[in-house]
DNA sequence: GCGAAAAAATGACCGTGGTCAGTAAGAAAT
DNA sequence: ATTTCTTACTGACCACGGTCATTTTTTCGC
């Protein structure tokens, strides 16, 4: 016999939302500490980790929330015709995975399903990624048809996690996020051109 | 006026090591513990600390240079003239990062240089590996050429960690990892083929 | 050799994520 | 109402990475 969950339940878990949000909103994600959420909250350390697996349960929860809200905001938006305007209309998604080292550490942990048979919110947010960006492929004229728009969008992601990775270091900083993307979606999305000289 | 370094530290450093690898040989990557491994080399644990940054900084170490190592051997090989070669010259350096969630996780957060002007070891074995497959597409006849070679290369390394990140993940675990891969280099190194019907 | 300065090593201590046996609160059964 | 069963909560406790004032060892100028 299985019962409804309690109300008292669902409070306790928003109010630990709800404060980990405030927090995050003042000192950044991975300045958030465990205690100082349940403090905020009112509550037993014991009873966060009731409501969530680990830490890094409640992080990806929050952090696949704010990028499902940026990706709904780039597909409400006008099909990109092109390879900078699809740069564009994903640079707020992008921009968050770039504000903070931890936010894209977590991101990519969990981008794919943590267990057989569940798929997280985070793997969830990054396949709906790839399905806004085969649409768009799909829809617009000016991307190459050889390659089905699937997998294209499966490689507009993995060059925005490398152009990501290399703004986190120091090595490549010379070019920045957004005109090394420019470089890889040249040569991955477009009609090729000639034969380089030499 | 700078000391020369003492063989006391050279040994105390050396010892570290040695026992880290023993017991990660033993238990893996994910289940070293900083504590056994001051134990196995009989000193007390600020020493580790007095060596190392923390303890990814050693992970680091361990990690890179077990994959400069297959690195290197792959480049010892004969050059791949196409996309199956290619991935089969690479599958060993590519099969230690997928050995364990946790390498491939250090390996990918080191892959870039960690501070300005200090390029660790890790984001020196992944530029190897760029350069190596750089030269491999520049010197074999069978790639396409209206797109430089190092970028070609800094693709492959994209597709191979989005592979990589995949394999770890459940809900595309139907797919192996080289089976992916092959779909991934075959659109992006290869001369593209006439538009697929629809 | 000897004393001073530098380098290396020590271990008690701290912060923080995570556990678990025990308790309280709520929902059914009587 | 009272008992019973389930679910939610508690907080002392542990594990483990990392720090730092202090002590030991080494090096070097004399």
């Amino acid at each position: 016999m299985v019962r409804a969950v309690q109300k008292r339940t669902l409070q306790t878990r928003a109010r630990l939302v709800e404060v980990a949000q405030a927090l995050v909103a003042r000192d950044g994600y991975a300045a958030l500490r465990v205690e100082d959420v349940v403090a905020g909250a009112g509550v037993a350390k014991g009873t966060f980790f009731a409501h969530f697996r680990d830490k890094e349960a409640l992080m990806e929860r929050l952090i696949s929330a704010e990028l499902a809200a940026r990706l709904a905001r780039a597909g409400a938006g006008p099909v990109p015709d092109g390879v900078d305007a699809m740069i564009a209309a994903l640079e707020p998604y992008h921009g968050f995975l770039a504000s903070e080292r931890y936010v894209f550490d977590i991101a990519l942990r969990y981008s794919g399903a943590a267990q057989v048979a569940e798929v997280g919110p985070m793997a969830q947010t990054f396949e709906d990624c790839v399905t806004l960006v085969a649409g768009w492929i799909a829809r617009s004229g000016g991307f190459r048809r050889d390659v089905p728009p699937d997998l294209l969008a499966e490689g507009v992601q993995a060059f925005a996690i490398q152009s990501l990775s290399l703004q986190f270091c120091a090595l490549h900083q010379a070019e920045a996020g957004p005109a090394r993307m420019r470089r890889y979606l040249v040569a991955w999305l477009l009609p090729p051109g000639p034969a380089l000289p030499g």
